[in-house]
DNA sequence: GGTTGATTAAAACATACGTTTGAATTATGG
DNA sequence: CCATAATTCAAACGTATGTTTTAATCAACC
């Protein structure tokens, strides 16, 4: 009952990164093989079927990233003051942007493909990746709202919404308009850089007064 | 030297609403051909390759679209006030909005389309969108710049990237975190809605005070 | 009204895909 | 050290892909 470490992770590997630069379709088994120096079969052996190797893609990383979110919102929360949004922005984003640092640049890649699943075609890794951050959301959006009081509960799914957008956008987004504004991410000082550009862009949309004409929603003025 | 506005239009209809649905990969000459009721060998005679009618399909509408935004751009700057980033912003937005309801809600295919773009793992398309859309980011930019005149040039740039992934995020995103704010973007009613939502997010994302730890830049603080 | 060029049609093209098979090989446990 | 399970391997499976081909059909023009 042998379980080395070496074929599976490879596997994982060359899936990864190829995922990332191609997307999943133009991605094949023999070019995730090849690129892997593993036997055709072998991804079909250990992960049953391409499919079910997009999911472990995603969930390798996934989980601890999303257990390390939930540690930070987990410390801020036992702190004396409530978590200013900057503090929940920072909780949130952070980790994403060091894990695209890790293992010389490797993560950049998941990081990258991350931002893409959002938008990606396929029914089955989006419900996959629901469930991977079915808890996170339910626990930021929590910390959120008590963040922002005075804003009604439509209203913050909507900005937190955006602010995904935003994010998810920012990572994954083509490198043509990265480099329109002339940085790369993966490089090692601007991660924090662009960390320090997000949060105020995105704490100050957050705290935008509420919109004026909105037909559909009787509101509660806070006096 | 026969040009019937039928076939042609057929195969871009039914194209555009099948790579919006399905990815551009999984789908095929022939699901598209099938869906227009054209022979298989049409796509191929009209525009010469699949690559070429993806082009096409996205050359069609967002040749007009960005023609309205740079229209309502020139009528702000023609004004005697400067345009407010509230202006711009709906100058950039509304028109895509409206596009999205037109023809009983065909047009909201194609804006999902495009924001897809974006991502979607595809150089050939993704210079075509650069040059599609080179004029309208250089004309934006500019007038961007002059509501913000002390921020700098490269903060801008970040600024509006988070802006165009916020955008592109809203009206691509899955339906799932569309659902979670519990309305769907093509609703007639929830544009204008969506818009206003919009809008001040991202205006008081744009005025947000500059980092304060940038190490990279020199900032000339203004007075 | 026949001729020319543009369009459609049916069929086949070669290639690439994800997956399966069955034997060879390797590691494991008694 | 043998038996047994896990893994690797080369090869083939059937299917689907984008494209091309060749003939039939259609429209327009002299």
């Amino acid at each position: 009952m042998a379980e080395q470490p070496d074929t599976k992770e490879r596997i994982l590997d060359a899936a990864e990164a190829l995922f990332a630069e191609l997307g999943f379709a133009p991605t094949s088994m023999r070019k995730i093989t090849g690129t892997a120096g593993v036997n055709l079969a072998a991804v079909n052996y250990h992960f049953g079927s391409k499919e079910e190797l997009i999911k472990a893609v995603f969930t390798r990383r996934m989980a601890p990233l999303n257990a390390e979110r939930l540690r930070r919102l987990d410390a801020l929360e036992q702190g004396e003051t409530a978590p200013t949004l900057e503090q929940l922005l920072e909780a949130f984003i952070a980790p994403a942007l060091e894990l695209s640092q890790e293992h010389g640049g490797v993560g950049d890649r998941f990081v990258k493909l991350v931002g893409r699943s959002y938008t990606e075609h396929n029914e089955a890794l989006r419900d996959h990746m629901y469930q991977l951050n079915r808890e996170l959301v339910t626990r930021f959006k929590a910390a959120f709202g008590k963040a922002l009081p005075h804003l009604p509960r439509q209203e913050l799914s909507w900005r937190l919404h955006f602010l995904v957008g935003a994010v998810s956008y920012t990572m994954a987004g083509p490198d043509l308009v990265r480099l329109m504004a002339g940085a790369r991410i993966s490089d090692s000082g601007n991660a924090k850089a662009l960390l320090s550009r997000l949060i105020p862009f995105l704490a100050e949309g957050l705290r935008a007064p509420l919109p004026a004409d909105l037909p559909q929603i009787q509101l509660k003025h806070a006096s």
